[in-house]
DNA sequence: GGCCTTTTTTCCACGATGCGGAAAGGATCA
DNA sequence: TGATCCTTTCCGCATCGTGGAAAAAAGGCC
């Protein structure tokens, strides 16, 4: 068993199989040869060609005969679009990342913590080249990533979200900075050469909802400029606030 | 069988009904029922509930347990994003994308012929209501969209590329005036309200590779517009031919 | 709170179907 | 051209997916 596989009681493994392949597909640049992903997925190549076929005729993997290669397929692109509009501050929070990213010429993103990781919903990039972390649709642990941080933070005051995560992957002198100071840098614990300032946005009911921050090369996102960032970051996201909660 | 149904040859049954329930999921606004969603995929309960607790477990798929609604998950939005990579021109086009929003104040799309339809890839959206027939992940009949009938007439243009659409979906002159005007009229056949402005964007080796539009409300895109408006698409696909004929 | 109805979840035996090895066909490369 | 590797098809077997039934949970009404 695998580092991070699902249990497999009650499950159908068919499925499970193919889904593996889905995620297998979508980490692969440039696409994936049968063969390559059925040793990566430890199937044999007839047990995969069957999967991948039957998630080709709903369009949910492609096939290159050209270069022989398997692809993600729109279907998945459709489906995994819903997701989104589920998270109904994206379209709202997208003219402020861009004004964000306007104002500090960095790239702007948009984070939530689901199922105790941060996951990137939307992203404005930057002309500058060192950006983000991860793209639209990846996902991080909360302590290494500003948002993440800054969520950690917001959770930490709320004594009686019992849903939020644990509050012991920040020290708690981490977490009263963060609070006073009403955003939170990421120094570059994963990728010395990025940093990140991010502040929380809190929806109708005051609960901590998504957050937003400014990324870039570190030497950009230098000590001089954080003061200043961190205020335009925190104010963006008490705009978002403001906007979320009147609804 | 139903209408639209993927042939059954060789397919792995229970992933195909995997990937329908994902694609019922992703229909269903707010979320939906397990006994509604087993009901609309033609499943009982205990197979749909085993086989959405599978797609659960690699959260392509999530439970509400609050609304007892079943939801698409982020492994799906994350998988699905690989499907935009794919299509490199994307990223390009959105600078250009916003450009054309902001000059024309109209919501401007990104569009390319997938499987015989048009597929919606991008939007940025203008802040007026009545904005485009569908949305990102969304498709349509090509002659049913102004992209869809800018690439046409580029396929009609192209005698050797056998694996364009049928031409005969237009009409000849309609295709030579869009040929000869370099931009493609929606005039609302699916939607009176909705017009669009559409241009063919053209990869390296000069093949149409995708279509910009902007589309909005016909009272906006009126006719003593549509000259001006198809110059600014027109100039802004050429924009982005050039870009994408660099790489 | 009790009762009824509906929904969701769990269980289990049976047979349908998923599996993978083998064979056939196709593609690439020296 | 021949060798090698990859992809696709085939088929028999036994695994596992299925759905009805039962249990548990939830919601609504009086």
């Amino acid at each position: 068993m695998e580092n991070g596989e699902p249990q497999d009681g009650g499950t159908v493994q068919s499925v499970d199989r193919a889904m593996r392949l889905l995620e297998l597909l979508s980490g692969a640049t440039g696409g994936i040869r049968l063969t390559q992903i059925a040793r990566n997925a430890g199937l044999s190549p007839s047990t995969a060609h069957r999967l991948l076929t039957t998630l080709e005729s709903r369009r949910f993997a492609q096939y290159d005969p050209l270069k022989r290669t398997w692809h993600v397929g729109q279907t998945a692109f459709s489906v995994g679009q819903s997701f989104v509009h589920r998270h109904a501050y994206s379209a709202a929070a997208l003219p402020i990342l861009r004004r964000l990213r306007n104002e500090t010429r960095e790239t702007a993103n948009l984070g939530a913590c689901i199922d105790g990781d941060l996951f990137v919903l939307e992203q404005i990039p930057s002309r500058e080249i060192e950006k983000s972390l991860c793209g639209v649709g990846g996902r991080l642990p909360l302590q290494y990533s500003g948002m993440g941080k800054a969520l950690l933070a917001a959770f930490a005051k709320d004594q009686w979200n019992s849903e939020g995560p644990s509050r012991s992957r920040l020290s708690a002198s981490s977490l009263a900075q963060i609070s006073e100071q009403g955003f939170a840098v990421d120094n570059g614990e994963i990728n010395p050469d990025l940093r990140c300032v991010a502040s929380v946005v809190y929806d109708h009911r005051s609960e901590p909802c998504c957050a937003i921050s400014i990324s870039g090369a570190a030497h950009r996102v230098s000590d001089a400029r954080i003061e200043q960032l961190g205020a335009i970051v925190r104010d963006a996201a008490s705009e978002l606030t403001s906007i979320i909660s009147r609804h």
